[in-house]
DNA sequence: ACTTGACCCTATAGTTACTATAGGTTTTAC
DNA sequence: GTAAAACCTATAGTAACTATAGGGTCAAGT
């Protein structure tokens, strides 16, 4: 297939199929004469890997380890562990900064209504102070 | 004061300062006869608003708004408002996010163990499906 | 045979909020 | 007087794309 139709099923844009093929994420396709990519079955498997791993937020540089980890099935598994644990940990952290965030907004939000003004507005008072 | 005592007292790196002036959202200072930047005690304040902001992940475009705003005194706050009920709403939607992202992180990592290699992986299987 | 439109190609710029660098000028301390 | 520290502007780099410009290819219809 071309790269209109595994952009479509795959559900990727054209573009960001060319962006990973140029960081190396999928292998270089086949191309025809005309120098259009010509892709088998096996890329949309590699490139719905990139996907599930990216919908986990895991960067491109460590879906790209990951990718080259599969590839020594006879090696430890142990940096892939080590690799999704420090991805857990990044959300863990992200959550707390979201938690604390939440906090504040919304007892800014609720400091909002004295008067109607900004001159008496409480948001603006809390994000001076 | 000149630009790396501000950047001291007020923890924001040299660069950054001038950044936000380029983005408008500080005022210009006065120059020395040599072309040096010379604040006074205002900017330190506005630095902090900026800081405030920032630490509340709203982005540069809304605090130049929110800036714009403080100026107009008599104006009705429901904009203000608005701005951090948006703000609010985007921290929750990455909060959800991020919780279901954390439980499928959970529990591949507890897929892992079944052999030691990467070809009886958990976490790469279930990246795989 | 020719044209039209859909599809494809590469290369480059834009996004956000900074950080880092290069290459130069000014000030301060000795 | 000179050397170091501090400052200046302009530009490039970061992540993970998206969008655009300016072209080439291919299939269908006339």
């Amino acid at each position: 297939m071309k790269i209109g139709e595994l952009s479509k099923t795959s559900g990727c844009s054209i573009q960001t199929i060319r962006y990973y093929e140029k960081e190396g994420l999928l292998s270089e396709p086949e191309r025809t004469e005309g120098n259009f990519r010509l892709y088998d079955v096996t890329v949309l498997k590699q490139l719905e890997f990139v996907k599930h791993c990216r919908s986990l937020d895991i960067s491109l540089i460590d879906i790209k380890r990951l990718i080259d980890l599969k590839n020594k099935p006879e090696e430890s598994c142990s940096s892939v562990n080590a690799l999704i644990a420090q991805q857990l940990a990044l959300v863990n952290k992200r959550m707390k900064e979201l938690k604390a965030l939440k906090n504040e907004l919304q007892q800014m939000a609720s400091t909002c209504n004295s008067d109607n003004t900004i001159e008496g507005c409480g948001i603006i008072k809390s994000l001076d102070s």
